[in-house]
DNA sequence: CTTAATTCACTAAGTAGTTAGTTTCATAAC
DNA sequence: GTTATGAAACTAACTACTTAGTGAATTAAG
């Protein structure tokens, strides 16, 4: 009889023969199941909408380990951040843009910028929630400030290269820029649903989203280039 | 002896002489509270956030008052979403860009919704909240949709003028358009205090306010330009 | 045997929404 | 001009349920 085994038959814990089938324990495991389902959680219904107990629920864990490794909600939710942000600088430091012509590298930046919050659509919705709280969980992070200083160095060194060889023009506020480039893409994504009503038009389709980011391209390319 | 009129005061009430100040009733002036209430509190703390005890205390009505008069936490906020699509809306029909020179218009177009994102934070905070509810709210909303069109039509209005008369390019889509002057404005603000801890900047002092007024002005006319 | 992972049963404080009324007021009948 | 009446404004107390967070025991692993 191995009737209950049925009752523990959670996840991909195939039972073995004995009667007691002993439990697999491995925190690492168990901690990225929470962050999983708590990243996700999160970005859909924002940190005061989250449900502590669908994570829960989502990452097969009991309750308790969640105060067992992130001690708090709140503290969940920075971590979640933190690994949101971490994700984001890495992928754009891989695009090696010190190594392509001023022009290229912008062109390439905003292309990535865009593909990004298309490809993660969690991650604006974790920033416009911790904007919702007014950054108060990032505010302490060293993480974030750490992974911002090498950023805005590179974008700034593409400006420079471009004011140097003549295609873009001379002092241009690179933090302007990049707000910039960031702004024409994330809120047209943000905002898709309001977007959809007001301008009574499909904004997620293959066709549309190409089309923006064209346009989005050609804003960019017009704005720095050189008279 | 009127001990018990002091127990009244709630508001500007002047309790007159006789034993029982009568409350006044108003119902009027009731939901004008708990409108104002509720956009105040919806717009602080999201749609999953806001308290509807809260907007009670605040309104200084009884909690009944708010089903009463708008059935339900949801269909205020849409009412909420409704009156804030109308002020901005209505504010924009009123520069009568359509007695102004294409480049001007456009010019004082961005101008006016920058400001006006200035001076009503909550419409930003009320927006973000709609999508994240996927637009759940004004799906249903007649308001909403004649709102739009009136709108849209003036800014395709604007740019014909501009490309008949040289001063823009021609084949600009209104829509990409108009939610990239919206876009250089609102994430600026909405994304204030993430882009503080980034940029390592006060991005919200007076002169980082118009840097980015200036700027964002550029960007829309060096857009438009005619080659 | 000791340490850490995991579970279970619980709590205290909210939470939107409701029940069952009382109070005020305009209108019309006396 | 005073008083019945019906409707709408307003109130207090409550309900059924959720919520983040815990205390203490149990079980696996080195």
């Amino acid at each position: 009889m191995k009737a209950d085994a049925t009752l523990t038959d959670d996840k991909a814990t195939g039972a073995t023969s004995g009667k007691k089938p002993p439990k697999k324990r491995d925190a690492q495991a168990t901690q990225k199941r929470i962050l999983a389902a708590a990243k996700r959680e999160f970005a859909r219904n924002g940190l005061g909408g989250a449900r502590v107990d669908v994570i829960t629920e989502k990452a097969n864990v009991n309750k308790r380990m969640i105060y067992h490794y992130f001690g708090s909600k709140d503290q969940l939710f920075k971590r979640i951040l933190e690994e949101a942000w971490t994700d984001i600088r890495t992928a754009e430091q891989k695009l090696e843009l010190d190594h392509l012509p001023p022009k290229a590298a912008l062109e390439k930046l905003v292309r990535f910028t865009w593909q990004y919050y298309l490809k993660n659509p969690e991650f604006i919705n974790l920033v416009n929630s911790e904007n919702l709280h007014r950054g108060a969980h990032i505010k302490k992070s060293e993480t974030i400030e750490a992974l911002s200083t090498r950023f805005m160095a590179m974008v700034g060194d593409i400006l420079r290269r471009g004011e140097a060889d003549g295609s873009f023009r001379a002092n241009i506020d690179p933090v302007q820029l990049n707000i910039t480039i960031a702004a024409i893409g994330y809120y047209y994504l943000t905002n898709r649903y309001t977007g959809s009503i007001i301008y009574k038009r499909e904004l997620m389709d293959e066709k549309a989203l190409d089309e923006r980011l064209s346009f989005n391209i050609e804003t960019i390319m017009r704005l720095v280039a050189a008279d």
